[in-house]
DNA sequence: ATCTTTTATATCGCCTACGATTTACTGTTA
DNA sequence: TAACAGTAAATCGTAGGCGATATAAAAGAT
């Protein structure tokens, strides 16, 4: 077979593995916050800046509106956020967190970065190749988008 | 809000980023082959190795057989593999490339790393630094699975 | 040999992703 | 201002992923 070709020398398979790994990793944490990874990037836009439209929250998970509405839907029914049309703008959908979407982040900073660290404590990485890792993805993402 | 919970903080965000937009620079070419990312992944196995029970292949992928049989349902239905019970086995299904699966080698071939090569020449990013990335996805990856 | 446990797949339901299309509204232009 | 092009969301259909469960066959135990 093409040496091309064989599911060891691929870049993609490796992100497409280690990107599904560890977001199963997460997991155990999020389950006792009631949400999915995804909502979870949703709240991480939103505790930076609230009260976003649509558009923004997804351009800044370079993720498609037809993704991001069905899960602030899904999220609007948790009662994490709530939606309602923007004034100047009647097309858009303001987003912005609900009370308890606010008191989430206490939670998650509680539980995730120590849930993520036992879970990572085996891992021989080390803080300079996790920043060169961060780095070496940031310049491939940007590549990448059009 | 706390450092520790921004986006840009998070190299989890930064996997499932990259991991899509990845797959996306893919499937210009996939649909040239009228496959998908993961089918894609399916032939490079059975490339590898014919004749191989879904347990290995889910394996081999890291992935559940939950989400591979209807994966190998749906090749089964483009004509590219075929499943049989197992002799020894009667509980396993034994799935092995059409003619149609194993020409689709060659047409990868000449369709996917040129494509790929075009899509990442804007990309600054050397060939050592693919090898270090890829080294450090596996340490990664190794200790991620359980 | 029968009963129990394990294993290999399959099925079901929910939640993403995303291409394609639709709808409502805005901005622009004739 | 009436027509039109552009934009923001929403909707629809298809294909993953995956937890939970079901089913059938194999392996092990009594």
């Amino acid at each position: 077979m093409h040496v091309e070709l064989q599911l060891d020398n691929q870049i993609c398979f490796r992100l497409y593995t280690a990107a599904r790994l560890i977001t199963q990793a997460y997991t155990p944490m999020l389950n006792e916050l009631g949400i999915t990874y995804p909502q979870y990037l949703v709240l991480m836009v939103l505790w930076e800046k609230d009260m976003q439209p649509v558009n923004d929250i997804a351009h800044r998970l370079l993720l498609e509106t037809n993704t991001v509405t069905p899960l602030l839907q899904r999220m609007e029914k948790l009662g994490l956020v709530c939606r309602r049309k923007g004034e100047q703008d009647k097309r858009q959908q303001i987003v912005s967190l609900t009370d308890k979407g606010k008191e989430m982040e206490e939670k998650a900073y509680e539980l995730i970065p120590a849930g993520m660290g036992k879970q990572l404590s085996a891992c021989p990485l080390k803080l300079e190749d996790y920043q060169q890792l961060a780095q070496e993805l940031d310049v491939l993402i940007e590549s990448l988008k059009k």
